[in-house]
DNA sequence: CAAAAAAACTAACGTTTGTTAGTTTTTTTG
DNA sequence: CAAAAAAACTAACAAACGTTAGTTTTTTTG
């Protein structure tokens, strides 16, 4: 039972899909079109320009992340738990659309000066609130005593290989993959 | 006392920052030929391609890694402290050329099909064998019984951002900056 | 210092790029 | 089913691309 999507949709989503694959300035339009099965030109009946995609893409994602975010400051769990819930966020997002997740996290450099700034400032609010987070774990004695940019960018970049690697049909499945995940990060490596 | 570095060291030293800051395909020979100051022409009386930029830098990082995890495999350790080791070769090989390491792990896909391939396979036996001292370390009771892709992907995926954060004048030294990592990675978050 | 070699230059090449204009076909609508 | 709208097409544009050819300048060498 698939929506309809529209044409628009279709290009945005097969366009993600050729950039995961040799990045977005490697990417023509007349490679897309033909992925998409029209001609170069009969795209721009549904896009107004190659770089529209890509902030589509861009910020799509970016607004996804930040959209749920406040649910997870907004519990009375521990700081922990939020830990952990950002994981599975983190987790779902991707295994939910890993190409376009893939494309934002690394063809954002393509982007236009001013829509770079401001993807930019929005992912830094994203990580302002994450490293609020562990400061808060790490002042509540939950957390060790860690360097908050370090723990920030370890975290978040130890969640990136999921989406150059997951696809349906592993191995394992997305809860074990959490599972796994908070193991290592919460815990550590060590027995 | 800099070594006196050749034209074309100076082109490829140079050609990894841009490819870092716009990535390989959205930098184009001229731009490159301005930073170095000449005209794009004038490059190629030191160099043969493009492509060969990408590959020299490709490679000569790729070889980096393998050449120094022989030494790490060899010790007699125990599997803790060759995970130690492990992120200690990443954390320096990454300060001591951020640029180079950043557009091997960023732009290899720009490689030619040929010389792609055989980037890929060096690479995947470089985990391979980083896969086997997690394997080693679990079998031994060290590490807790990990799924062995999540625990190889995580760790090295969440050293990536080093890449891309770290320059010198930071207000955490180099030292402080591996001891946090392995307390994190090897003991997680947890107090 | 003259000859040879290296490295810069200007000019231009053939392609590929994103995109527009204008036309025809297909789909939607009253 | 005719009119209108949407979406495909062909053709072509100007700009940018990597690269080569040929020439001039600079550096190295005997």
């Amino acid at each position: 039972m698939a929506k309809k999507q529209s044409k628009k949709e279709i290009i945005i989503q097969e366009a993600a899909i050729i950039f995961k694959q040799k990045g977005y300035a490697a990417t023509s339009m007349r490679e897309l079109a033909e992925k998409v099965g029209m001609e170069a030109a009969s795209l721009y009946n549904h896009i107004r320009s190659k770089d529209e995609i890509l902030e589509e893409i861009c910020f799509k994602v970016a607004n996804q992340y930040v959209s749920h975010i406040s649910s997870i400051e907004d519990t009375k769990e521990s700081n922990i738990q939020k830990l952990r819930d950002l994981i599975q966020l983190h987790v779902r997002m991707i295994i939910a659309d890993p190409n376009e997740v893939s494309v934002a996290n690394n063809d954002w450099k393509n982007l236009s000066e001013t829509k770079k700034e401001l993807y930019k400032t929005i992912r830094k609010g994203y990580e302002k609130r994450i490293a609020n987070l562990i400061k808060a774990g790490i002042e509540a004695g939950e957390f060790k005593d860690l360097n908050v940019s370090v723990a920030l960018f370890t975290l978040l970049s130890s969640l990136r290989w999921i989406e150059l690697w997951y696809k349906p049909g592993r191995d394992i499945s997305p809860e074990q993959l959490e599972n796994d995940l908070m193991t290592l990060l919460i815990n550590g490596f060590q027995k």
